[in-house]
DNA sequence: AATTTACGTCAGCCTTGTTGACTTTCCAAG
DNA sequence: CTTGGAAAGTCAACAAGGCTGACGTAAATT
């Protein structure tokens, strides 16, 4: 640490300097989060949309259409046009629902779980790496500092799938 | 924390869970980190890529096109249509470089500052408000695991940029 | 003089967001 | 039972902002 951050001052830490800094470090650090999924994607005929929709049916199978609307906070109607390609080239199965026939239920195929496990790779390789760097204190500020960053709704909602909720 | 990630456990706490929620943290976390400037941009003509290029010219006044370019990592088409609608607008002035005359040097108007403040508040807002909630030693340990995260070559820039430099 | 560099621009394409309009299904009130 | 609204999902069209390719010009470098 070159500056002062890491010091063990009371409370006067938080100069427009020392904010602008964290900004660019989140800016400089989510191209690094998304470059290897996104070389993985590049040349097929996906996207970062594609990723993101197979990632949350990864961890929530059965999940339906507006629970992903939820999640990614994007329109319908732009979740659909990813879901439908998905879903053409066999990468993610939506059975109608049985209580309710509105409704998709969304599950990986084993060709969408092959794609997911190697995109989520990628991104874990590099993730475990910068853990590891950092080491485990670190990585408990990193954490804590991120879910004080959201909003409140999606804290909510990151805090509620960490418990493992469909 | 919920989980062992603050642990004084030796080194693995790298399961993937672990890494999955660290993911997940980033996704949600960088969606509020710019949800606050997107907020004010919108109705503008203006959007996120505006506001990246405001950011860069305002920390390192003077700057040229080609720094901004390795900087942003886009391409100069992409930049350039960034850049030429702000100088129409009168927020960025282009300035001809005096010993390269190639060169165009790149600084923020009085009504261009203005609007670089109006998001740069808002947005160190609401890391003031997360570091503020996280504390000293989480805010430590969060820039530590950003800068881990990022490419070597954006760490370099980053690095680079903190000690002050066009 | 020839080449390279820095920048600008035109044209066209792709991904991924948006809104609007529409169907199917469910449910609840009359 | 019917009807009307709400909810889930689909299709169409558009916009922002990435991208590549090709080309032009001025200035610097060799």
């Amino acid at each position: 640490m070159v500056d002062g951050a890491g010091g063990g001052e009371g409370l006067l830490f938080l100069t427009d300097e020392q904010l602008r800094k964290g900004i660019e470090a989140m800016f400089f650090a989510y191209r690094g989060f998304t470059a290897d999924p996104d070389r993985i994607l590049e040349g097929m005929d996906y996207g970062r949309a594609h990723h993101r929709a197979i990632h949350f049916i990864h961890r929530s199978p059965g999940t339906t259409v507006s629970n992903l609307l939820t999640i990614l906070g994007v329109t319908k109607q732009s979740l659909n046009r990813v879901l439908r390609s998905l879903v053409e080239d066999g990468l993610v199965e939506a059975r109608v629902g049985r209580a309710d026939k509105r409704e998709r239920h969304l599950y990986l195929t084993a060709k969408g779980a092959e794609l997911e496990r190697a995109l989520s790779d990628a991104q874990r390789a590099r993730m475990r790496a910068a853990y590891r760097a950092a080491g485990p204190a670190a990585v408990a500020g990193f954490r804590t500092v991120l879910e004080a960053m959201m909003d409140p709704e999606m804290r909510r909602q990151f805090q509620g799938l960490r418990d493992g909720g469909a």
